[in-house]
DNA sequence: TTGTATGCGTTATCAG
DNA sequence: CTGATAACGCATACAA
């Protein structure tokens, strides 16, 4: 491996003023073209082990999902890797595969690295999170679950809940079946639940079953495939897309048509809602712009700058093939 | 920041005593419950940077994808994250955007960085990314394309081509339309195709007609609507499973109906093409254990061992509802 | 502008 | 088993 040593040997000066060229550059025009030479003909890059110990600066990032293949998170992810290449930091992805102990390793893991900050996608979030995170004393920006004294930046799922609770009102629905997911995930599993309720119970005569599937969609097919069959429900509102995209499956499966038999909805605004028959309707959150604004965030709480605690980001409905009038009396 | 050194003065031994508690061991019990206990109360970590700069090693492994909202990239990434975690490496993901400048950055960049080993995605490859990869002198080893002296691990496409074509014949098909993607990508725009046109080629009466989409969902939307009322073919080939959802879509919008219109299939295996009515047909691909492999013959690689220069994923033909018999004369 | 010397946190070598 | 010391590659304060 070639050194800031042998540079400066070859050039026949102090390997203070190889570091000199390399960072202010109060060199003389001279030695600089002997450099510049030098390096080139060698190939020379700085080792930036040797200059992260100095510095006690790693310029990194690390970030945390809980599994690769959600097109949610990958959004986001598209959002924080243009973002972090702008401001010159390298980026970390460590995956904890949707488990709580990985979670804690690699909350570790990030801060033994040294990473100047972490954006973590959080899920379900114990007290045990929030006390790893505490106790690694590295800047923590939690994405859409918010925890107390933790920076977050989250989706407004309340109001997206009761977007869609309105709309369907609006279409004359009365009868809902809620395909929700676990409440360990506040934001998706309550928030986002509750918006709905609120702005569908008060209306007189209506009704909501509910049931729980997990994130999958094998999981929504299954529950959808036995439950269809059994509900008064005329419109189906699914906590994500791609529970709506599983439950449609079951639903034309099971011979019924959409949006005739039932209308049906989802949340999230995933692409997979536009190459389906009938297109879904859906709220499309802003993922990719979270991911600018949460590297932006990030940033700042590193800078040590005041940032506010919460930040949230809008949404909005579309409306496609899925849902329709209810006019059956 | 807690140091080796505060650990030795605490302990009132020499740090180099408490370097070899943190490693080989060869430490009396007496000092290593004092030394235990301390590093306990002041929670100190080990600082890699001064590690690797001793060691002269990272124990990092860095992977190149071409974007990060690829569903086959992403199952590759789960496996390779499983393997590396488990081999004790850590990962770090660069993101290049299918972007050829950004690729060559990125290559340098993780050279840079002192990862032990690349995986790359290899998509489009030029001569110009052949001469980066070999000017690092890091282990390289590429995933889906082959290229002169490079270690790679790809898929059989032509096989996987040749498979689909055979199908399609026994099925009656006779008058053909290819879905196709630019030919930089040699794997999956020249090989799959060629396996395909192979095996449908010498059949008496076959004709094969050819449109070239890009890997996007409206690109190939788009292709579809227009080239689908002009086609004389009654089996579409796409290229991949995420084209072949698009055109499925594109087919309905315009009236037609699968398979009985026509049979139409896909290359992937990716979950989607479970999730659409009708359910389409395709070719699957071990992506998760290619994921796996990888990182077996990379870590091989690093430790200089004897391997293969290209190693082979098999495939499977998937037989699902798009595609049907063709009976009408 | 340039060179000397020192230290970042760790590991390895070699005496003791 | 333990301790002193050098070295990894780089940046910087200070002197020249």
């Amino acid at each position: 491996m070639v050194t800031i040593n042998d540079i400066a040997k070859e050039a026949g000066v102090a390997k203070s003023t190889v570091s000199r060229y390399l960072n202010n550059g109060s060199v003389s025009a001279d030695t600089r073209r002997k450099i510049d030479k030098i390096i080139e003909k060698t190939g020379y890059t700085p080792n930036n082990f040797a200059r992260s110990l100095k510095a006690q600066k790693t310029n990194m990032i690390g970030v945390m999902i809980p599994r690769l293949n959600s097109a949610s998170t990958n959004e986001v992810l598209e959002g924080i890797d243009e973002m972090t290449r702008k401001l010159g930091y390298q980026l970390i992805i460590t995956n904890s595969d949707q488990n709580n102990e990985r979670e804690f390793e690699n909350i570790q893991t990030l801060a033994k690295q040294k990473v100047e900050g972490v954006i973590m996608f959080a899920r379900e979030l114990t007290p045990e999170h929030i006390d790893t995170v505490k106790k690694t004393g590295t800047p923590f920006l939690f994405i859409g679950q918010k925890a107390e004294g933790i920076h977050s930046i989250i989706h407004q799922d309340y109001q997206a809940g009761a977007k869609i609770g309105t709309y369907a009102i609006e279409l004359g629905h009365r009868h809902f079946l809620y395909v929700g997911v676990p409440e360990k995930d506040r934001a998706v599993g309550v928030e986002r639940r509750q918006g709905f309720l609120d702005a569908v119970r008060p209306v007189n005569g209506s009704t909501v079953e509910k049931i729980e599937s997990d994130f999958s969609r094998t999981s929504a097919y299954q529950k959808a495939l036995a439950f269809l069959p059994k509900t008064e429900a005329t419109y189906i509102v699914c906590a994500t897309d791609n529970i709506a995209v599983a439950v449609l499956k079951a639903a034309k499966d099971l011979g019924y048509s959409i949006p005739e038999d039932f209308s049906l909805s989802g949340f999230g605004g995933y692409e997979a809602t536009a190459y389906v028959s009938p297109t879904i309707t859906t709220v499309s959150y802003p993922y990719r712009e979270m991911g600018l604004e949460a590297v932006k965030k990030l940033v700042r709480l590193i800078g040590k700058e005041e940032v506010p605690n919460i930040s949230e980001m809008g949404n909005e409905l579309v409306i496609n093939q899925s849902t329709a009038y209810f006019d059956k009396i």
